[in-house]
DNA sequence: GTCATCATGTAAGCCGTTACATGATTGC
DNA sequence: GCAATCATGTAACGGCTTACATGATGAC
C-alpha cells in the first residue's frame, strides 16, 4: 500500500484500462495521444512498470497470438524453443512484454485520479485527469474542474498583478506578461464552458435517471458549446 | 570554464545584471516578475547562487547601507561588534549577504542566453530569453524568434495531427486537444506579431543608425501592435 | 520577551534524463 | 548476412523539492 506514484503511473494506468499494451507501444500512446510533455524517455518508463508490476497493479504476459502451447514435436530445435520459453516464461525469449492492469492497478488508478497533486505538475495532471475523466463519477468530475478553476483564476489574478508591475519595463517583457495574462484567460473560459456543459449534463441526467435513462454512470456530457462554431477564425 | 547552468543560473544572471540583490529578494522577483513556473525554492537557489560565485560569475558584498566602518568608541560592546564584522566580513554575522555580477557573469550570461535548450524546458527558456532580449543584438533576437516559432509551428502541427486522431475518443479528451491546438495557435500568432514588430523596427532603425541615432545597442522596438486595442472584451 | 518575518544554508530523496548494453524481427 | 527498427532494460548523473536547522530584525 501506500505506493507514492507520480503523473507516469497514472497515465500508464489509464492507457491499459483502456488495452493491454506492451513498453513500447506504451511511450507510443504517451506522447502522441496525451501530447504529455512531448516524450518521456523509456528510462523512465520501464522501471516505472517495473514499480508498478511489483506493486501488483499491472501483470506482465506474453502477447495474443504467442500462445506458446508446446507442440511436442520431438525435434530438437522444437525442445529448443520450448526449453527457451519455460526459462522466460513471462516474456518470450525477452520480446514483447504485455501489461495489463489488475484490480489492485485499478484501485489505485482511482486514487491518483483523486489524488492532491504538487504545483509544479499541476498542469500535466489535470490534463491527464481530464484525458481520463470518463471514469470519473460526476460529482468528482465537477469537483475537479473547480478546483481547476480556482487554480486558475489565482493564475490569472498573478499574471495580472504582474501586468500591472511591468509597466514601466521593456516591451518585450511586457508582452511576455501580456500574453501570459491572455492565455490564462483563455485557459479559464475554456474551463468555464466545460464546467458549464457538465452542469447542463447532469441537470438533465439526474431526473433521466429517475426516468431509467441508460448507463448513468459512464455517460459523459454531450458538451454542446465545447466545440464553438468560430473556432479559430482570427488565426486564419 | 564549461560551466553547465541551467534556467535557474540565466534568471539569477539575468536579474543581477539590472542590480545587486540577495537570494532571499532574488527569490521574489524570480516568481513575482518571470512568473517562472511559479516559485523557486532556497534549495537549489542557494547552491545555484553558491555555484556561480564558486565559478566566479558573481562576488558576494556587504550591503550597501552596512559600510561597518569602525567607530573606533572603545567600548567594549562596539570592540565585539567590529570583531563579528571582521570574523566574517564578506556578510554581516550571517545577514545579508548581496550578490554582484562579475565580467566573468557577465560573459556566462551572454553564453546561457545564446546555448541550446533541450526540449522540455523549451517553454521556460523562451520566456526568459524574452525578458531579457533587450541585452541581446538585434539580429540574435529574430534569430531566437524564428526558432521559437519553427518550435511553435511544429507544436500546432502536433496538435492538430491529435486533434484529427482524437475524433473517436470521449468528448473530454477531445475538448482538451482542441483547447490545446487553440493555445498553440495563440501562442504562433503572438510570436508572429513579434516578428513582425522586431522587423518593423530594425527596418526603421538600421537607417537610423547610419545617420547616428542614439544608443543602437540597448534599443527595443517601439512595438506598435504588440498590445492590441482590444486586449480581452470577451472575457469581461 | 516573544512572535512573525526576513534570511541563509544543509541533507535526503525523488524523479527523470542520457547514455549504454542487449536482444528480436523484418526487409533487402 | 546485414541494416533498420522494434523492444527491453541498467547505470550514472544531475537537478529540484521537502524538510530541517540556524540566526537576525522589528513590532507589539
Amino acid at each position: 500500500m501506500c505506493y507514492r506514484g507520480g503523473v507516469l503511473e497514472l497515465a500508464i494506468l489509464g492507457l491499459l484500462k483502456e488495452q493491454d499494451l506492451h513498453g513500447y507501444e506504451l511511450k507510443k500512446r504517451l506522447s502522441e495521444m496525451l501530447g504529455f510533455a512531448s516524450g518521456v524517455s523509456f528510462g523512465s518508463l520501464y522501471p516505472a512498470l517495473a514499480r508498478l508490476e511489483a506493486a501488483g497493479a499491472v501483470t506482465a504476459a506474453a502477447p495474443a497470438g504467442a500462445s506458446r502451447s508446446v507442440p511436442m514435436t520431438g525435434s530438437l530445435a522444437g525442445e529448443l524453443a520450448a526449453f527457451r520459453a519455460l526459462r522466460a516464461p513471462v516474456r518470450g525469449r525477452r520480446g514483447k512484454k504485455v501489461y495489463r492492469i489488475t484490480p489492485t492497478g485499478e484501485s489505485l488508478f482511482g486514487e491518483l485520479l483523486g489524488a492532491e497533486s504538487s504545483v509544479s505538475e499541476e498542469d500535466r495532471v489535470f490534463a491527464l485527469r481530464l484525458a481520463f475523466a470518463r471514469y470519473l463519477p460526476p460529482e468528482s468530475r465537477l469537483g475537479m474542474l473547480e478546483l481547476r478553476r480556482a487554480h486558475l483564476s489565482q493564475r490569472l489574478a498573478r499574471a495580472r498583478a504582474r501586468l500591472s508591475a511591468a509597466r514601466d519595463r521593456d516591451s518585450y517583457t511586457q508582452s511576455l506578461v501580456q500574453h501570459d495574462t491572455e492565455a490564462a484567460e483563455h485557459d479559464l473560459s475554456w474551463i468555464d464552458r466545460l464546467i458549464a456543459s457538465e452542469r447542463a449534463t447532469s441537470a438533465t441526467a439526474t431526473p433521466a435517471l429517475t426516468a431509467g435513462a441508460s448507463r448513468p454512470e459512464i455517460d459523459s456530457p454531450t458538451i454542446s458549446g465545447l466545440h464553438p462554431a468560430t473556432p479559430q477564425e482570427e488565426f486564419a
